[in-house]
DNA sequence: CTGATTACGATTTTT
DNA sequence: TCGTAATCAG
């Protein structure tokens, strides 16, 4: 039953699936079957060229494109995919290093993982223990730069070498102290995973070998993301044999922040002159006008080797440019569309996403979908475990797991309060540290009561912590449990290991006292049963294990509001820019192109940052099939304020003609303080005849478009001083004169922020202004004040 | 040591 | 604007 492997594949697909032993390197555009070459490749090497499933390991950059992978590779397969191994270089990494841990200097096989908050606290004592003013200095700088550092495989003893000036210096001095403290507590950083991986492959023959063995076979997406450490980890496990088989696009290159060099594409044919090199050309995701945009983008990037693309669908939609007033009324004017596309043309809502530079924008996003129930769901971002119930919980899980992970300790000592201090917290640890004999063996002393170091009230918690913990350890690793051979313990089940701290601790009780509201503590409830849940489906692993993975899952959140829960897949996509990567929508929104935001402000000052900004709009671009709109705001806040905002840059370099809508008008207008002039919107004039009015509306749907949409604005408006100044009577100010209240009637569609979409069933005249009543979709019947409501009018009714 | 109040600072992007 | 770190009274 060999279904062909290269059937569905073109030439240029088949050369590069098919291609023998030895280097390959697939180079290619968005969109040209990158990923689903490599896939393909994946089962060639194990139905043709009868390679075992677990000589081979396949890196992607994200969990989810690797669990993607898996299941498109099972398919293709019929399952016969035993012991393949799929996975980012960091969990891979970590994986290996547990099996490995006997190895490593300083570490033990139930090292920790800490994330970016943990990294801080130790830094900040590294820094704290130096003497250097955090405040000059901040941790999070600090730890950037020994990032860096890592990434380029640069050990703390080489530091202070490549030091440059003062800063340099200081992060010399913290590099080594941070990671002596990072190892005493069994600790590791992400960027440790990939260093220690190397360091060991390197300095060690002996398991330098047994996975060049192993991992007979090496295949890379997105290639042109990795860094140094990671290449570097590529070469070592390709070697002897070299059958090392990477995909990417130097044009898609947008993690340059976190140490990723396109340059290692360039590097790798000069590694592997040898290598066999493919390119496809043809793009099956999107229309030409789709196309033709991206490359007008991309276009302007200098020192690029630019591709041959071409697709199938010729023509396509004019991509839609749209100027919202607002980042509030951006999301209406997406939601709106959305919505008339569903209706309209046959889309569902999984059809759709919406993209956006930076994790703020997604708020006023989903407050528009919160408000018509439109549902999404909202990817990535820090989420879930970065909410302080569930590491309250995940601390507890890894002090059981290793009692000496101080970071941990010290979130938990009084977590929920038992009247453990800093002060108290602080003398434990010399304590500790005095004696000499580690952690577990403090707390067994303690909760026999041998010593106590801290006197009082005090002294007395510390010992009831202390017998809380020995018992949870003693309970999760039973001690008459025998030892398997290779050093590991029994464990009871996670599930019961987390009932049991839930108990121990009375934690739901401490959720109620944290919370202020009630509806605050059933959503942590909430995020527990999750975390439950979570630990329900993986339950056979060790507590290690499962640390690990929760450390380096970066999951999608999933945020599901309005829809029925039967549809909960069918739910529109809200992601940032970076997350959209590998990723495919029939229809995609790209909101916030505007100077600052994309381009990032903090990138103007750099080319390559900039270079980097606009790959990342290639990417988003590249992403569509078929439709395309991009939007900005006039005025967007950040930092609670309001401010005036200039359309990106990137704008002008799309050729008109392959636009529509709102901005037409900037096209190829270079000159920035000419543009600036035409757009002195924020002066008081209401001259009627700004840039503002003269670009709003881009096609004919009556709810898009500023100037289409009617307002009411509430009496206590901005501008309106309300100190001194008069009675609330006094303050209530005509309506504007344009639109008398009488313009509500019965039956009318209206919108609401607050509330969604309503229709009119009510309007009584009040004293000088109108009562209306009207029935929500989602948010039932409402009465409200003409001149208070923010409403705007969706039609006129029948 | 707790709880509350205030002050400040932060925003790219992610494993 | 919002969340947390620092500060202070009890
Ligand atoms: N030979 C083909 N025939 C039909 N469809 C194809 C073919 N090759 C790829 N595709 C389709 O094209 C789309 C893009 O493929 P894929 O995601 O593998 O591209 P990619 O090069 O990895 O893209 P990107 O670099 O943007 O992530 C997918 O929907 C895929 O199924």
């Amino acid at each position: 039953m060999t279904t062909d492997l290269l059937s569905g594949l073109n030439p240029q697909q088949r050369e590069a699936v098919s291609a023998g032993e030895g280097p390959v390197l697939v180079l290619a555009g968005p969109g040209s079957g990158k990923t689903r070459v490599l896939t393909h490749r994946i089962a060639y090497l194990i139905r043709e060229m009868g390679i075992s499933p677990k000589h081979i390991v396949a890196v992607t950059f994200t969990n989810k494109a690797a669990a993607e992978m898996r299941t498109r590779a099972d398919k293709i397969l019929g399952g016969y995919t035993d012991g393949l191994q799929i996975g980012t270089f960091h969990s891979i990494c970590a994986r290996l290093l547990r099996i490995e841990a006997d190895h490593l200097d300083g570490y033990n096989r139930d090292y920790t993982i800490y994330d970016t908050d943990d990294q801080i606290k130790v830094m900040k004592e590294a820094l704290t223990e130096l003497n250097v003013d955090t405040k000059k200095f901040s941790p999070s700088r600090v730890l950037f730069a020994v990032s860096s550092a890592k990434n380029e495989l640069i050990s703390p003893a080489e530091y202070p070498s490549i030091a440059r000036d003062y800063f340099g210096e200081i992060v010399g001095r913290a590099y080594p102290i941070y990671q002596d403290r990072m190892r005493r507590n069994n600790a590791m950083d992400f960027d440790d995973l990939l260093m220690q991986t190397v360091i060991l492959l390197r300095d060690n023959e002996e398991v330098r070998f047994k996975y060049q063995r192993r991992y007979e076979h090496i295949l890379v997406d997105e290639f042109q993301d990795t860094n140094t450490a990671q290449y570097r980890l590529v070469k070592m496990l390709a070697a002897p044999q070299y059958n090392v088989f990477v995909v990417g696009d130097e044009d898609q290159s947008i993690y340059a922040f976190r140490g990723a060099d396109y340059r290692n594409v360039a590097q790798f044919r000069k590694d592997y002159p040898e290598a066999h090199v493919v390119l496809l050309e043809q793009n099956y995701r999107s229309t030409q006008i789709v196309l033709d945009v991206a490359r007008s983008i991309i276009d302007k990037n200098k020192h690029r080797t630019p591709k041959r693309l071409f697709t199938e669908k010729e023509g396509g939609a004019l991509v839609a440019i749209h100027e919202a007033y607002s980042e509030g009324e951006e999301g209406e004017w997406v939601v709106d569309k959305i919505r008339s596309m569903i209706r309209f043309n046959g889309y569902s809502y999984k059809d759709f996403a919406v993209m956006y530079r930076i994790n703020a924008q997604s708020r006023a996003l989903e407050d528009a979908f919160k408000a018509t129930g439109v549902p999404y769901r909202l990817v990535g971002g820090v989420a879930f475990y970065q909410r302080r119930e569930i590491k309250d919980i995940v601390a507890y899980l890894k002090v059981i797991n290793y009692p000496g992970d101080t970071v941990s300790l010290n979130r938990i000592f009084n977590v929920p309060g038992r009247g453990i201090g800093d002060k108290t917290v602080q003398a434990f640890h010399s304590w500790v540290d005095a004696r000499g004999k580690g952690y577990e063996e403090a707390f067994k002393a303690l909760a026999k009561g041998e010593l106590i170091p801290i006197s009082g009230r005090a002294g007395k918690s510390l010992v009831e912590f202390a017998r809380m913990i020995i018992n949870l350890r003693e309970m999760a690793f039973p001690s008459d449990m025998p030892s398997f051979a290779d050093g590991s313990t029994a464990q009871t089940p996670l599930t019961v290991i987390y009932d049991e701290i839930m108990a121990s601790t009375g934690y739901i009780g401490y959720l109620t006292e944290i919370s202020d509201t009630p509806e605050q503590v059933t959503e942590r409830m909430e995020n527990l049963k999750a975390l439950r849940g979570l630990i329900d489906s993986k339950k056979d692993l060790a507590l290690n294990e499962f640390l690990a993975d929760v450390s380096l899952s970066t999951d999608a959140d999933t945020n599901t509001t309005g829809g029925d829960p039967e549809s909960a897949n069918n739910v529109v996509t809200l992601l940032t820019l970076h997350a959209a990567k590998g990723l495919e929508y029939p229809v995609v929104f790209i909101t916030g192109l505007e100077d600052g935001l994309l381009p990032h402000s903090r990138s103007f000052t750099d080319a390559d940052e900039m270079a980097e900004e606009r790959r990342l709009l290639y990417v988003g671009i590249t992403r569509a099939e078929q439709h395309l709109f991009v939007s900005y705001a006039f005025r967007r806040s950040l930092y609670g304020e309001s401010m005036p905002s200039i359309p990106s840059r990137f704008l002008a370099d799309i050729p008109a003609e392959l636009t529509e809508g709102a901005p037409t008008k900037i096209k190829g207008m270079a000159d920035r303080q000419a543009y600036r002039e035409m757009t002195r919107w924020d002066s008081d004039s209401d001259d009627g005849d700004s840039f503002a009015r003269r670009s709003s509306s881009d096609n004919g749907s009556s709810s898009s478009g500023r100037s289409k949409i009617i307002y009411f604005d509430s009496a206590a408006g901005r501008g309106s001083s309300n100190s001194s100044g008069g009675s609330i009577s006094k303050r209530t100010p005509p309506p504007p004169p344009a639109h008398p209240p009488s313009k509500y009637k019965v039956g009318m569609h209206v919108y609401s922020p607050k509330w969604g979409e309503g229709i009119i069933i009510d309007v009584r005249r009040s004293g000088g202004d109108e009562e209306l009543s009207i029935r929500f979709s989602s948010a039932g019947t409402k009465t409200l004040m003409a001149s208070f409501a923010t409403l705007r009018i969706v039609n006129q009714g029948e």
